[in-house]
DNA sequence: ATGCTCACG
DNA sequence: ACGTACGTGAGCATC
C-alpha cells in the first residue's frame, strides 16, 4: 500500500503563525509560522512515511465561491504583514523538505485536498492522509482517506469511525450539519438560529439537508424552529454549496508526479541557513554543507613562546583561552600559545583586550597569580546589553546574528571575537547603553570573578547532620502517608500522589494540570481539612525538598576547603538582574523556620572572621515612587512609616493607628500586584476576596497613588510605541509580545512593561554598589570582601577587626549608588553565621 | 526533553 | 470562552 501524504499550507501556517511566539532572524525576517510548519512537516513525514507528498496554498485571486456569495469569507482580518512576508521562504522549505507546493486559480487550498484524496480513492491502493488544522476537510474523510487534525492539543486522527463517534453523523452528512450551522470564520451563514448541536441532531434526525426539508410539512417541531428552518431554506441551500469542497480542480499532477518527501539536502541548507533555523540544520545533518557555503576561510595559526609575547605589537588584540591554551588575534594574525600562563601578564597589560566572558578568563589566569582585571570590550556582555532577551550569548550565535557567518572550527574563537567588537560596540552606542555596558556590567564582572573565586564556606559535618535529621523524619512521614493510603507509592510522582488523594481516598478535586491532577502546596493547603495525609504530604514535601536539593546538593559541590563557588551568571535574566547556579545561592530556605535552619552552616572561611549581611528596604516599591514621582508614596518613604501601613492607610481610608494587621496584609499584596502588572483575577485568588473586590482595591489603590497611574499607563504605551522599555540608566529590554495577536500574550508583555524598569533598575542600582563597595574595600586596604548578592542583598565576609569599617562601607556605597527622591534605605546585621544576620 | 513542584528576591 | 502577577534554578518523574 502506498501512502500519500497532502498538507493545508494555509491552514497550518496560519496555526503555527499564531500558536508560536515571535521567531526573526537577524535581518528581521519572521520566521516562526514558517518554523512552525516545517515541524508540523517533519513530524508527519516521520509518523506517517509517505511516498508522495504535496501541500496545497491558496492564491490571492476569488475562488468560484467568492463570485457563488460575494460575501463569501467577509469580515476576515487582513492578514497581519509580519504573516503574509513568510509564505514565499515557507513554500521554499517546502520544496527543500520533498513536498511538490500547488495552487490552482480560483480554488482554495481544501479543494486540492480533495481532489488528489479523491484521485487516491479512485486509483485505488493509496491510503490518504490530510493535514490540516481546519475541520472543514473532515468532509473528506472516507474509507481510504484520514484526515491528521492539528488542533490546540496536538494532533488528532479522524478517521471515519472516530469521526462517527466524535460527531455522530458519517463523514459525508458533515457538509449538511455545516449548511445548518453555518460557518462564521468563512462568513457563511447557515440557518439563522440554528448551532452546532441543533444542527448535529436534526441531520442525525433526517440524514441530509434535502431531506430534511422535504420532510418539513410533515416533521413535528414547534412552531418557532419551524419558522427558522423556512426562512433559512435558501440560505441552507447556498450554504451546503459554499461548505462543500470541489474534488475536481482541473490540471492536478498525476499522484505518481508528486514529490516523495525525501529532503534535498542543498536546498534545505541554503534556506535554512537563510532562516537562522540552525536547529533544523542540526537535525538533518545539513552543518558540514553550510559551513561550505558560508566560510571557506582558513586563518593560519602562529605558535608561540613566551619571548615571543612581547613581540606581539598591536595595541588591540583579542583575547581568549582554550584548553589551557591561549590565542591572541590582531586583526592579521592568529597566535596561539601554550606555554605558562603566568606569563601573560606582559601581553595583556597596557592594551585593548577585546574578550568573550572576561569573567572566565579572570577567574582563569587567577589560577597563575595573574590578577589582571582590564579587559576593554567584552563581546558576550556587548551583546547581552544590545538585547538581553536573546537565546543565547554563545560565540556561535553571536558571530551568525552579528557577522552573519558560522563559526567554522579550524579558525580561532578570538578571530571572531576581534570581529564582533565593532559591530557589537555600534549596537550598544545606537541604543544608549555605553555607560551601562563600560561603567557597570564590565567592572562588575571582575568583581564577580573574585566573589566565585573566594566561594562561600559551609559546615559541612553540621549539614549532614542535619540532613539526616531531615532524613529521619522524612522516613517518618513517608510511613504516616503509606498507612494513610492504604499502601506503599511513589510520594514524589505528581501522578501517583494524584490518584491516591482524588481516586483512592476521594478528596475534592477542583484544579487539573494538562497531564492529570495538581498537586500543588496551592492545592493541598486547601485541603487540609479534609483528611489527615495532606498535611503529612506537605511535611514531606518540605523537608524532601530541602534534603534533596540544599543538603545533598551542597554537600555535591563543596571544593576541599568546604567552600562551595556559585557561578553567577550575567546573561541570564531579560531585566538585568543575575542569576546564581551550581549551586544557585539565591535560592536558599529563609521564609520557613525549618529551612532557614540551614543558614547556620552558611559561615566565614576562618576563625576570627564574621558575616556581614545588608539588604536593601523596599527598594522595588521605592524605585517605583521616585521614578514615577509619586507624592504620597515618595512621603511616606521619607517619613519613615512601614510602608504596606502606610498604603493600607491610604488606600482603605483610615488613621496609621487604626491599620488592622488584615489590612495590612491586603494592602501589601496590592503593592506587590502593583508592581507586577497587577490583574484583578489574580489579586483576588492571592487574598482569597471576590475578582469585584479585588478590582476596587486596584482601581482605589490607582486614585489614591494617581503618579504611579499614570507612570504605568505611559509606560505601557512607550512599550507598544517602540517595542520595549528602559531602566533608569537606560537598560533595554524589548517586549515583542506586545506585536501578538493573542490577548492573553498581550496582556503578559504589558505586565512586563510594568515590571521590568522597576525590578531593572533595581538590578542596576545593587550592581553599581557592588562595583563601589569592592573599589572601597580595597582601597581601604582592610580583610573584607563581597561573597554573595542576592538581588537586593550583598555579603560580606570579614575580620572582626575591621567588621565596623566594612559594615560602614558596605552601607554608605549601597544607600549612595544612587541619588534620588526617596532615600535608598539599607537594614545590616553582622554574625558568625548567615543565620545570624538577620 | 518536558512538566511539575518548590526554593528565593 | 479563555486565562490569570514579575524574575530565576534544581530535582524528580515521566515520556
Amino acid at each position: 500500500m502506498k501512502k500519500l501524504l497532502i498538507v493545508d499550507g494555509n491552514s497550518i501556517i496560519n496555526r503555527a503563525f499564531y500558536a508560536i511566539r515571535p521567531l526573526t532572524t537577524s535581518t528581521g525576517l519572521h520566521t516562526n509560522a514558517i518554523f512552525g510548519m516545517v515541524n508540523i512537516l517533519t513530524k508527519h513525514i516521520d509518523t506517517v512515511r509517505p511516498d508522495y507528498c504535496a501541500v496545497a496554498f491558496d492564491l490571492r485571486a476569488p475562488t468560484f465561491r467568492h463570485k457563488m456569495y460575494a460575501d463569501y469569507k467577509a469580515g476576515r482580518r487582513a492578514m497581519p504583514e509580519e504573516l503574509a512576508m513568510q509564505f514565499d521562504p515557507a513554500k521554499q522549505c517546502v520544496s527543500a523538505l520533498g513536498f511538490s507546493v500547488l495552487s490552482s486559480e480560483g480554488y482554495e487550498a481544501d479543494d486540492i485536498l480533495g481532489t488528489l484524496s479523491a484521485e487516491a480513492r479512485d486509483a485505488g491502493g493509496i491510503e490518504c492522509y490530510i493535514v490540516t488544522g481546519d475541520r472543514d476537510a473532515l468532509q473528506l474523510i472516507d474509507a481510504t482517506t484520514t484526515v491528521l487534525l492539528e488542533t490546540n492539543k496536538g494532533t488528532v486522527r479522524f478517521d471515519a469511525e472516530h469521526f462517527t463517534e466524535e460527531y455522530g453523523v458519517t463523514p459525508d452528512s458533515f457538509i449538511d450539519v455545516k449548511a445548518l450551522m453555518g460557518d462564521s470564520s468563512d462568513n457563511i451563514p447557515g440557518v439563522a438560529g440554528i448551532g452546532e448541536k441543533t444542527a448535529l441532531k436534526l441531520i442525525a434526525e433526517y440524514g441530509s439537508v434535502e431531506r430534511l426539508y422535504e420532510e418539513l410539512p410533515n416533521a413535528s417541531f414547534t412552531p418557532a424552529m419551524r419558522a427558522k428552518l423556512e426562512a433559512g431554506h435558501e440560505s441552507a441551500k447556498m450554504s451546503r454549496e459554499l461548505a462543500t469542497i470541489f474534488r475536481a480542480v482541473p490540471n492536478m499532477p498525476q499522484i505518481d508526479q508528486l514529490g516523495n518527501g525525501q529532503i534535498n539536502a542543498a536546498l534545505a541548507s541554503e534556506i535554512f541557513t537563510m532562516l537562522e533555523f540552525s536547529g533544523f540544520i542540526k537535525r538533518f545533518g545539513l552543518d558540514t554543507a553550510v559551513r561550505a557555503a558560508t566560510d571557506n576561510e582558513n586563518i593560519d595559526v602562529v605558535n608561540i613562546d613566551a619571548a615571543k609575547l612581547s613581540e606581539i605589537k598591536s595595541d588591540v588584540v583579542a583575547f581568549d583561552i582554550v584548553d589551557g591554551a591561549a590565542y591572541i588575534y590582531d586583526g592579521k594574525t592568529a597566535f596561539s600559545f601554550s606555554g605558562d600562563l603566568s606569563q601573560i601578564g606582559k601581553l595583556l597589560d597596557g592594551r585593548q583586550i577585546i574578550c568573550h566572558d572576561c569573567k572566565k578568563i579572570y577567574e582563569i589566569l587567577s589560577d597563575f597569580d595573574v590578577t589582571w582585571r582590564g579587559c576593554a570590550f567584552d563581546v558576550m556582555l556587548a551583546s547581552y546589553v544590545v538585547n538581553s532577551g536573546d537565546s543565547s550569548f554563545e560565540l556561535p550565535r553571536l558571530a551568525m546574528e552579528y557577522l552573519g557567518v558560522t563559526i567554522n572550527d579550524t579558525v580561532p574563537a578570538a578571530v571572531y571575537i576581534y570581529r564582533l567588537e565593532p559591530a557589537l560596540r555600534k549596537a550598544v552606542a545606537d541604543s544608549g547603553q555605553d555607560k551601562l555596558l563600560y561603567e557597570i556590567e564590565m567592572p562588575l564582572a571582575a568583581v564577580l570573578a573574585d566573589m566565585e573565586l573566594s566561594g562561600f564556606k559551609i559546615d559541612c559535618a553540621g549539614i549532614e547532620n542535619y540532613g539526616e535529621r531531615l532524613g529521619t523524619v522524612a522516613g517518618e512521614l513517608a510511613e504516616r502517608i503509606y498507612y494513610h493510603a492504604g499502601g506503599d507509592f511513589n510520594i514524589n510522582s505528581p501522578k501517583q500522589l494524584g490518584e491516591v488523594l482524588f481516586e483512592r481516598l476521594g478528596l475534592p478535586c477542583d484544579k487539573k494540570t494538562k497531564t492529570g491532577y495538581s498537586t500543588s502546596a496551592e492545592i493541598l493547603n486547601k485541603l487540609r481539612p479534609y483528611h489527615p495525609i495532606v498535611e503529612d504530604i506537605l511535611d514531606y514535601r518540605q523537608v524532601t525538598k530541602l534534603k534533596s536539593t540544599y543538603v545533598d546538593g551542597l554537600l555535591k559541590l563543596a571544593d576541599e576547603n568546604a567552600c562551595v563557588h556559585t557561578h553567577f551568571k550575567q546573561t541570564g535574566t531579560a531585566t538585568g538582574r543575575l542569576s546564581s547556579v551550581e549551586p544557585n545561592l539565591q535560592n536558599i530556605p529563609v521564609r520557613t523556620e525549618l529551612g532557614r535552619e540551614l543558614r547556620r552552616y552558611f559561615i566565614p572561611k576562618k576563625e576570627g572572621y564574621v558575616l556581614i549581611d545588608a539588604d536593601y528596604s523596599q527598594i522595588e516599591l521605592r524605585l517605583l515612587a521616585a521614578i514615577s514621582g509619586d507624592e504620597c508614596m515618595t512621603q511616606a518613604f521619607l517619613s519613615g512609616e512601614d510602608i504596606h501601613t502606610s498604603t493600607a492607610a491610604t488606600v482603605f481610608n483610615v488613621e496609621l493607628d487604626d491599620v488592622t494587621s488584615e489590612l495590612r496584609k491586603r494592602a501589601k499584596a496590592v503593592n506587590f500586584g502593583i508592581m507586577y502588572g497587577i490583574g484583578e483575577y489574580s489579586l483576588s485568588q492571592d487574598l482569597g476576596i471576590s475578582v469585584a473586590q479585588a478590582k476596587r482595591y486596584i482601581a482605589d489603590y490607582l486614585a489614591s497613588y494617581p503618579a504611579i497611574d499614570a507612570y504605568l499607563k505611559g509606560t505601557i504605551k512607550q512599550a507598544y510605541e517602540d517595542g520595549y522599555v528602559t531602566t533608569i540608566f537606560g537598560r533595554r529590554r524589548y517586549i515583542t509580545e506586545l506585536k501578538s495577536q493573542k490577548r492573553p500574550l498581550r496582556a503578559f508583555g504589558e505586565r512586563v512593561a510594568m515590571n521590568s524598569p522597576i525590578q531593572g533598575s533595581a538590578a542596576d542600582i545593587i550592581k553599581i554598589a557592588m562595583i563601589n563597595v569592592d573599589r572601597r574595600l580595597r582601597e581601604s586596604g582592610i580583610d573584607a570582601h563581597l561573597i554573595l548578592q542576592v538581588h537586593d542583598e550583598l555579603l560580606i565576609e570579614s575580620h572582626r577587626d575591621c567588621a565596623d569599617e566594612a559594615l560602614d562601607i558596605l552601607r554608605t556605597e549601597m544607600e549612595g549608588a544612587i541619588s534620588l527622591s526617596v532615600p535608598m534605605d539599607v537594614d545590616i546585621s553582622c554574625g558568625d553565621t548567615w543565620f545570624e544576620c538577620k
